[in-house]
DNA sequence: TCCCAGGGAGGAT
DNA sequence: ATCCTCCATGGG
């Protein structure tokens, strides 16, 4: 069964960019699959699976979505919900346009000017999101992407999807925590993969509540994650901005730690600490907002350097 | 062969 | 507090 409808630009705060936001390497989940111009995944409700293929209109700064649910028993009420679940997903009311105001006459400028729509992501499950950030530490976006592919396919629930397509759900903590870290390296995970085994358990045992953390400060639950193994200062941002939404967190990677430097700084020496607090002093709320379009525009532009000349950013 | 990737832990200083 | 070194794995 099959049912479409649309996310006009009413329900749209600006601009949106869907294929921007799908490839600036977000941790709240792995890249989405591809038909063409459409990107298409799957949400588990109970034992029910519905697909859901997005594509948007050509024009950004205009922005409406097309979707198409596919599934059984889709109703109305499915629809409703589907509404509101993508525009929370890709948090399509986010104010970009007052953002992209309240700093116009900064240097980030240029990469509203070329990135116009890019936006944050917001996991549906805060717990994929927070192994995809412990499996995104020293890999590329690519790599960590493969190992969660991966882990989906050999610990998660496999379904059949119309049109001869396999997905695979998130396995859930309980199975994680249960994997043999020899079944988990086979997905290239390396020595990460002790780190999800003990998170997971710690999870389990009910040392970790990732829903309680959306109450609390954020550093305070920066600092509670810190204490998890595998969980420092980038994993701990990337989980609180990519997977609870937590704007105020703001990832710091090489790239980021480049760019800042470089853009901001002249170049001058500094730590990842100090390039966090001062996104998030200058940007405040929207650090993590800000953080994604320096990082976007970095990796778009440069990514194809030579290590060496990219590290004169 | 060496360097790098959306880093973090443990130790030495 | 800051500075090493090591940690698996695949790609360039």
């Amino acid at each position: 069964m099959e049912i479409d409808f649309s996310i006009t630009p009413q329900e749209v705060r600006g601009p949106f960019n869907l294929s921007d936001t799908m490839q600036s390497g977000q941790t709240s989940e792995p890249y989405w699959f591809r038909i063409d111009d459409a990107y298409w995944d799957a949400y588990l409700d109970k034992e029910r699976l519905v697909k859901y293929e997005v594509h948007s209109s050509p024009d950004v700064e205009k922005p409406s979505l097309s979707v198409r649910l596919s599934g059984s028993g889709i109703d109305e009420s499915t629809v409703r919900f589907f509404r509101t679940y993508l525009i929370e997903l890709f948090r399509l009311q986010d104010d970009l346009p007052s953002f992209y105001l309240k700093f116009r006459s900064e240097k980030i400028a240029q990469a509203f000017k070329e990135f116009s729509g890019l936006r944050l992501m917001k996991a549906s499950d805060p717990y994929e999101s927070l192994i995809c950030s412990i499996c995104s530490q020293h890999s590329s976006v690519e790599q960590w992407n493969k190992m969660v592919r991966c882990i989906k396919a050999f610990f998660g629930k496999r379904f059949n999807v119309r049109g001869g397509l396999t997905f695979y759900s998130f396995p859930s903590p309980e199975t994680l925590a249960e994997a043999s870290s020899a079944r988990l390296e086979s997905c290239q995970t390396g020595y990460r993969a002790d780190y999800i085994i003990r998170v997971s358990k710690k999870i389990v045992d009910g040392g970790l509540d990732l829903e309680d953390l959306k109450h609390t400060s954020y550093e305070k639950a920066k600092n509670e994650l810190m204490e998890l193994p595998g969980i420092g200062p980038k994993v701990a941002d990337c989980f609180l901005l990519y997977g609870l939404g937590q704007t105020r967190a703001a990832p710091v990677d090489v790239w980021i730690h480049r760019i800042v430097s470089k853009v901001y700084f002249g170049g001058a020496k500094m730590t990842k600490d100090e390039v966090g607090k001062f996104l998030r002093k200058r940007y405040g709320e929207w650090a993590g907002l800000a953080q994604i379009y320096l990082y976007h525009y970095g990796r778009m532009r440069f990514r194809s350097l030579f290590p060496a000349e990219r590290r004169l950013l």
